[in-house]
DNA sequence: GAGGCGACTTAGGAAGTGGCAA
DNA sequence: TTGCCACTTCCTAAGTCGCCTC
């Protein structure tokens, strides 16, 4: 730790800090600061230098919007009711650590009636709060806790990884028992029974749904008032490897300390990925591998080309073969230890409503693995103790307990706040939380909110620009930054852009922390004026190309904006996201930057989906016709993903099956052509002949419908190469505009959303009608 | 008002799974 | 029955933005 915090002071602005002049005052101090034609530098980049690292936070924006014409609906009623209910439950830190029943004492039951706060909205409707969970589902006992570990720790091959595999397919075994354990053949009854029983598991789970959007929110701030977990689970510890397997260094071999070969084997583990030949990657592990080292070994291990993992890679590599290749008894047996894990930590019990929790395990010890060129990818992510871990949970629940002989870091009770657990991570010494599934009340509740403010928007975007367009003539510079860095956010959707401690993360920026040498000016570009060129890198270090043509007085005030700067100084040098958030917010409470991308993502939507679908349309007609609309947004956010290794050979195979396809179709048309000369020969007075006829055309149009099915589905597949569809379908896309777009065009939601997309989006598909208009 | 921190959302890639064609 | 591949889920990094402290 304290070397991240040397490093912070140490790393300083680069390519900024020798051209910036420091300007002097505000620019309230007078239009010569801020006057137009003063594009100098800024202070911004000035306290760059001052500082060595800048971050800035933004105003509060206010709460609640003014109820207008139609965010009338439930959401309304919902928030508005919060307004009469009570203060949150005080927060006590408690530096408890120990034992967990010593802490069970110390905490006084809560004050609430519990029950007063879940007064049903409709009294008597379908809601149905599900009965307590059993007790011992979500309080394992020490030692149980400890069995359930070495049972899943201790299995054939290998633990870790097959656990996970494991995992996820006991999950869906729980969506579909009676797919799952493949029985050598079944009878038709066998089968007629799975579907039954899958039917009545549907309906079950729909009865037991929390339909929370129906009750009453708390008020401000109140996440919960009743919140009970087992903590989280803590990844298997280091098996060492068996002596047979060497690690050499200069050519010998070299038995290394636990630690040492714990660290070596994440390394070796990674051999395969590209990741092992990058410089700061390799220079980043050496430097904190050594670390992990005795001082024996210390001074012997200097140089990581002297070191040869191969036969550690071979082990790694021989357990993932041994994995694929276990037998179905060994593979169950995995799944059971691994449901049990589920059970045991993947649930909590929230205001005493079973919910999944999204992610119940601590994050194992491994390379960090930055994107992009990241500056510390490589360096050791240590493995996390209970006492690193902080716990919150309801006073008067069973607090978890902690492995045996560890302890908490601390236990809290902190109900407006939605985490059960964190713990700060070593590498970058951020606050790492445990949190619930997206189809939990607190998340889903929250999404709401989300569009809803994005609703509002709607109802105020025209004089927002109008204004915005107003102020690209303002006097103040500031001012015009703003309107043109409001103007990209609009009308591209590029997210605000924090300023970034230089030389902690990789080089990437928003719309604010645009420089001058992410973007380009063509007078005339293509046949279009007035275009901006733009390439920068993003989040997560993918790139933003786009050559947009924009108005004269955006284009002008760029060419102002860039007067005197070097490529590495800021565009925007009288901005930053606080600044905007907080005038965003001025014009409409709860507005900020994302908004308008969320606001853009959805309203496109709707628009590409009035202007693509065709009634007449089959269902793959109507998808495609979705995801065409999906994929505009998709452009809209730069959603992209890397070409799968595997598209071409998959194109090609998919070609080839159209053809073969196309053949078929030529022979039935030419059989049924034979067909019909055949009947009319006899005067199409042979019933037979007429049958075959018939049997014919249905051939023929069968033959028609596969072909248009796969036609489509290359289209569809084409036009995704480089395209990831689901970040904008699961975070920008108001669930209820595709509703009701299933609704009003007769499409299955299946054919939409996946089973947990549906489960993430019940409220919405619950709560909409094909009327919908967002 | 700046800066740091905390809480939460958004993001793409890796890993796992299961359906289907051969 | 097997192996491929599309789809799903998991994982965790990387953003945004509000609050608190000085």
């Amino acid at each position: 730790m304290g070397r991240e915090k040397d490093a912070k002071g140490e790393e300083k602005v680069k390519h900024k800090s020798l051209k910036l002049k420091k300007l002097s005052g505000d620019e309230s101090a007078g239009a010569g600061g801020d006057a137009i034609g003063n594009s100098a530098n800024s202070d911004k980049s000035s306290k760059k230098i001052e500082n060595g690292k800048v971050r800035k936070k933004a105003k509060t924006a206010s709460a609640q919007a003014d109820n207008s014409e139609q965010a009338e609906t439930a959401y309304e009623d919902f928030v508005m009711k919060k307004k009469t209910l009570k203060k949150p439950v005080i927060v006590e830190d408690d530096p408890l650590e120990g034992h967990s029943a010593s802490v069970s004492e110390r905490i006084k039951e809560e004050p609430e009636d519990e029950n007063a706060d879940f007064i049903p909205k409709n009294k008597g409707q379908k809601r149905k709060r599900i009965k307590e969970e059993p007790r011992e589902c979500l309080s394992p006992t020490p030692s149980s806790k400890k069995k359930l570990k070495q049972e899943v720790d201790e299995f054939p091959s290998q633990k870790k990884k097959t656990k996970k595999k494991s995992e996820k397919s006991v999950k869906k075994e729980e969506e579909e028992p009676a797919t799952v354990s493949k029985k050598p053949k079944r009878s038709k009854e066998d089968i007629q029974e799975a579907k039954l029983l899958k039917i009545k598991k549907k309906e079950e789970e729909e009865q037991n749904r929390w339909r929370w959007w129906e009750e009453e929110k708390y008020e401000d701030g109140v996440k919960w008032k009743f919140l009970e977990h087992n903590g989280p689970y803590f990844p298997p510890e280091y098996q060492p490897v068996p002596d047979s397997v060497h690690f050499y260094y200069n050519g010998k071999p070299v038995k290394l300390s636990p630690s040492a070969e714990e660290v070596a084997l994440f390394f070796a583990q990674m051999l395969d990925h590209e990741y092992t030949t990058k410089k700061v990657f390799r220079e980043n592990f050496l430097k904190d591998w050594r670390m992990e080292m005795t001082p024996e070994e210390r001074s012997l291990i200097k140089h990581l080309n002297k070191c040869d993992f191969g036969e550690m890679h071979a082990m790694h590599k021989a357990k993932v073969e041994a994995r694929k290749n276990m037998t179905k008894e060994e593979k169950q047996a995995v799944k059971d230890a691994n449901q049990k894990i589920v059970d045991m930590f993947g649930y909590c019990l929230l205001d005493h409503h079973k919910e999944r929790i999204g992610n119940f395990k601590i994050e194992p010890p491994g390379l960090f693995r930055g994107r992009g060129e990241h500056p510390k990818q490589g360096m050791l992510k240590k493995r996390i103790q209970p006492e690193d871990v902080i716990i919150n949970c309801s006073k008067g629940s069973r607090v978890p307990v902690p492995p045996a002989g560890h302890h908490w870091k601390e236990l809290r009770h902190d109900n407006t706040v939605t985490w059960l657990a964190s713990w700060t991570e070593n590498v970058q010494g951020s606050i790492k939380y445990i949190m619930l599934n997206a189809n939990s009340k607190l998340k889903g509740e929250k999404d709401w909110e989300k569009y809803e403010v994005a609703r509002k928007l709607k109802t105020c975007v025209d004089d927002i620009r109008y204004q915005y367009n107003q102020d690209l003539k303002s006097k103040q510079m500031s001012t015009r930054q703003r309107a043109v860095a409001l103007y990209f956010i609009d009308k591209l959707a590029l997210r605000a852009g924090n300023e970034k401690e230089e030389g902690e993360t990789a080089d990437t920026v928003g719309c604010c922390s645009l420089r001058v040498e992410h973007i380009t000016l063509h007078d005339q570009l293509e046949g279009n004026e007035c275009v901006v060129e733009f390439d920068f890198l993003g989040k997560d270090s993918i790139r933003y190309y786009n050559k947009v043509p924009v108005i004269k007085k955006v284009f002008k005030n760029l060419k102002l904006f860039m007067e005197n700067k070097e490529p590495g100084d800021d565009l925007f040098d009288r901005l930053n996201t606080q600044m905007l958030n907080k005038h965003l917010t001025s014009l409409m409470p709860g507005l900020t930057a994302k908004v308008f991308r969320t606001y853009n993502a959805s309203i496109t939507l709707q628009q590409q989906l009035k202007e693509l679908t065709n009634k007449g349309d089959n269902v793959a007609e109507m998808i495609l016709s979705y995801n065409r609309a999906n994929r505009a947004v998709a452009i809209l956010c730069n959603h992209q993903r890397a070409p799968p290794k595997t598209f071409e050979q998959s194109m090609a195979n998919l070609q080839a099956k159209i053809d073969t396809r196309k053949e078929q179709l030529t022979l039935a048309k030419s059989e049924l052509k034979q067909a019909k000369k055949e009947a009319k020969s006899k005067g199409n007075s042979d019933p037979k002949l007429q049958t075959l006829v018939e049997r014919k055309k249905a051939a023929v149009k069968r033959c028609e419908d596969h072909l248009l099915k796969m036609e489509l589905q290359a289209t569809d597949k084409e036009e995704n190469k480089q395209i990831a569809l689901g970040t904008s379908k699961l975070n920008y896309l108001d669930p209820r505009i595709s509703v009701a777009w299933c609704k009003k065009f007769g499409v299955p939601l299946e054919k939409i959303y996946n089973k947990s997309q549906r489960d993430k989006f019940a409220w919405a598909i619950d709560m909409t009608d094909e009327e919908f208009e967002f």
